[in-house]
DNA sequence: ATATTCTATCCTCTTAAGGGAGAGTCAATA
DNA sequence: TATTGACTCTCCCTTAAGAGGATAGAATAT
């Protein structure tokens, strides 16, 4: 019989962690003296331990081990389900260093790329060709009217949720034909051009913009970059979400802007 | 102005998350109302919150993003570090899925192999042509006496560590040349036979065998693949360590020896 | 005025142990 | 036998990054 001390060095396991064992009933001392608390092991135990520290090293948590030491039968399911994790966390792992690589070959990160679910939105849609830019504004407005004739009652999500996008197979500069979608509570009345719509939720890799609305081909074509380099495809269009703008901020350095590439690792 | 509700959803982060960045001087509110507590965030600040959510991305600690945010020359060093971690975080994983894919193939874990740095060790040892197993316990007892003579107030460390090496080339049954070694608290006086040394810390692959020593070749084969087949090398001779045996143990069934292969995983 | 929804703070919980305080125990030496 | 020094005990706190929940006050809608 061992006293713990010596038994943590047959063992190359700590006193700490030995206590902790006997807590989490995992392994008991085979003798505990009832005046001094001591606890005191026998090298059998050693064959036991030995399981539990090699069911540790394989990255089971303590209650996955005691499952296992209680019914031999939840061995191969635990594995199993340790097994997905583990890939999942080498995924993690590849992408993480996917993009410190991306950054740190200098590339440098003028913006900050995050990816996030979108959730599902209840949407109403109108599309049109325009000439330029500067007919954006006033399209919104009207579809915005013409939504509200329809559906007297209708009431746009707090915070808002809405966004353009471009439909048009390449970049043009005039005559785009454009979509603009604004989240709503519920879906209302569709006529020939306003169409509601569900839409499913979605993995986007999104990044800000600021200031003028001159910086967005710039940032596209960081995030287009971005995504091809870090192994993503494109399976929506892009949406150009409005956040700030002249509608609430006169500097135009304050307007701010959201581009959400929906997306989907390749593979 | 958005209180922290609106600005969770705008920013698709819990609104515990946004208070602990708070508390944490991550993210500082625009705007406290100093009588009811309430914070309020400005869209400007989706961008901030944007860079940090990217940083945690890559999974750097709230910690390190603090110091990028106060000195931006970090950045690379902490880039750098990270990366490093994955890279082990990478080779951890890797290691256990082999380890998990081995027992799943069904090759049946009927040994514990668990993995542990063996520190360093003082001992002496002695070599010498056995004819059979039979005269191992005579070798060792007279090894001990040997060095006792030499060396009377020579100590074994407690608990106690000894083991054999079995140093031919080929496995043999007959006319083997062995090493005892026994660790021991300092270095002593040698002669030609008996040889005082310095073991250095190494990794090793280890297994415990109960019961009789007809079982060890068994023990042997198993981790002997087993190491083949998670790609280690061994390094040094395995020991065959002694923890209980005929002079402690009556029944051959408590009998308990541990391998331990020094090895090193190959590149 | 009231009901409902938001928000605030404060507390506990998560993993697998590690650190340390203060008190008790064991074993060897004088 | 007394003492000393090495061990061991229990108890409490800490870790990272929030999540969950209780309770009380604030804002908003009816």
């Amino acid at each position: 019989m061992y006293k713990i001390g010596e038994f943590s060095i047959l063992a190359k396991t700590t006193i700490k962690t030995l206590r902790y064992y006997e807590k989490e009933k995992l392994l008991i001392p085979y003798f505990i003296d009832k005046e001094s608390g001591y606890r005191y092991y026998e090298t059998n135990q050693l064959v036991d331990l030995a399981k539990i520290i090699s069911l540790r090293q394989i990255g089971l948590s303590i209650n996955e081990i005691k499952q296992i030491l209680i019914n031999e039968n939840d061995y191969n399911n635990i594995l199993k389900s340790r097994k997905q994790n583990i890939e999942q966390e080498l995924n993690l792992c590849k992408n993480q260093l996917t993009k410190i690589n991306y950054i740190l070959e200098g590339k440098v990160m003028n913006y900050e790329v995050i990816t996030k679910e979108l959730p599902e939105y209840t949407i109403y849609y109108k599309e049109a060709r325009i000439k330029d830019f500067s007919e954006i504004i006033g399209f919104i407005l009207s579809s915005g009217e013409e939504c509200e004739k329809l559906n007297p009652d209708i009431k746009c999500i707090s915070p808002d949720y809405c966004y353009i996008n471009y439909l048009d197979e390449e970049f043009k500069k005039d005559n785009m034909l454009i979509r603009y979608a604004q989240a709503v509570e519920k879906e209302g009345i569709s006529n020939e051009t306003i169409k509601f719509k569900k839409l499913k939720p979605v993995n986007a890799v999104c990044i800000y913009s600021k200031g003028s609305y001159e910086n967005l081909p710039n940032a596209y074509s960081f995030i287009m970059k971005y995504i091809e380099e870090n192994n993503y495809e494109i399976i929506e269009s892009p949406r150009e979400r409005y956040i700030d703008g002249m509608w609430n901020k006169d500097s135009e350095e304050e307007w701010l802007t959201e581009i959400q590439v929906p997306v989907r690792k390749k593979n």
